[in-house]
DNA sequence: ATGATGAGTTAGCAC
DNA sequence: GTGCTAACTCATCAT
């Protein structure tokens, strides 16, 4: 079975207290520009601030790890949905296979028969259209 | 560039000096039965047998991580084979197909000449040797 | 600074 | 306990 493998986002809360009511998805859209005046109207020291900005980059960092997985997957996807289609183009081509090589037994049952029967009959034909 | 990417082996020494010349190695490959022998005999407290435990574990998990990671890109490999076997075998029947069209073509000449010969000659055919 | 990716760690499921 | 795998963290590369 395939259960629910969810994982409790467990990045520290990174500091016991004097940090702002800053969300995670905040942190990570804010622009650097804006981030850099809001921590400093916030009044945090510069050892906060360090750890503000990695758990901004760590955060982000975490978006591109799932960007990597769901990519991983949808190239595999593809290449697979790919495979089957051409497996499919590959049967159709067996049948239009058949189909032409009976065309074929078809034509040359038609040129056999007319050729006998100028045989039995003792037609003559010019040799270029006897070659078989 | 594609450089190397190699990554410090971070566990943690584990304790700070008690833990005896165990090597990772071992570690992951004693059994069960003997690691837990090994460990009584050096005669370790409950708290350094659960970190030995927990540290084989990780080791073993480390393996794991790798072997899935090989397995993922085997798997991938695999699919990107059978694809482009997929593809030449395409190509292979298309150049069968055209092939057999031609031989179509030469049979369905060789029974029009012979009967446009007879219409010229007039020569009475048969009807069921005429079906086109 | 940002994004991507290989390797290692952890949670959680199946056996 | 063992093995696997998704999600996460971290180091490192490129841009």
């Amino acid at each position: 079975m395939d259960a629910k493998r969810e994982r409790k986002s467990s990045l520290a809360p990174l500091s016991p207290c004097p940090i702002p009511d800053i969300t995670d998805d905040d942190l990570v859209s804010i622009s650097v520009r804006d981030l850099n005046r809001t921590l400093k109207m916030r009044g945090l020291n510069r050892e906060e601030i360090v750890r503000m900005k990695q758990r901004r980059r760590t955060l982000k960092n975490r978006g591109y790890a799932a960007s990597c997985r769901i990519k991983r997957i949808e190239q595999k996807d593809e290449l697979e949905t790919k495979k089957s289609y051409e497996w499919t183009e590959l049967e159709q081509m067996h049948e239009d296979n058949e189909q032409i090589r009976r065309e074929v037994g078809n034509w040359k049952n038609k040129y056999k028969a007319l050729l006998q029967f100028a045989i039995q009959n003792e037609i003559p034909i010019p040799s270029e259209l006897e070659g078989h």
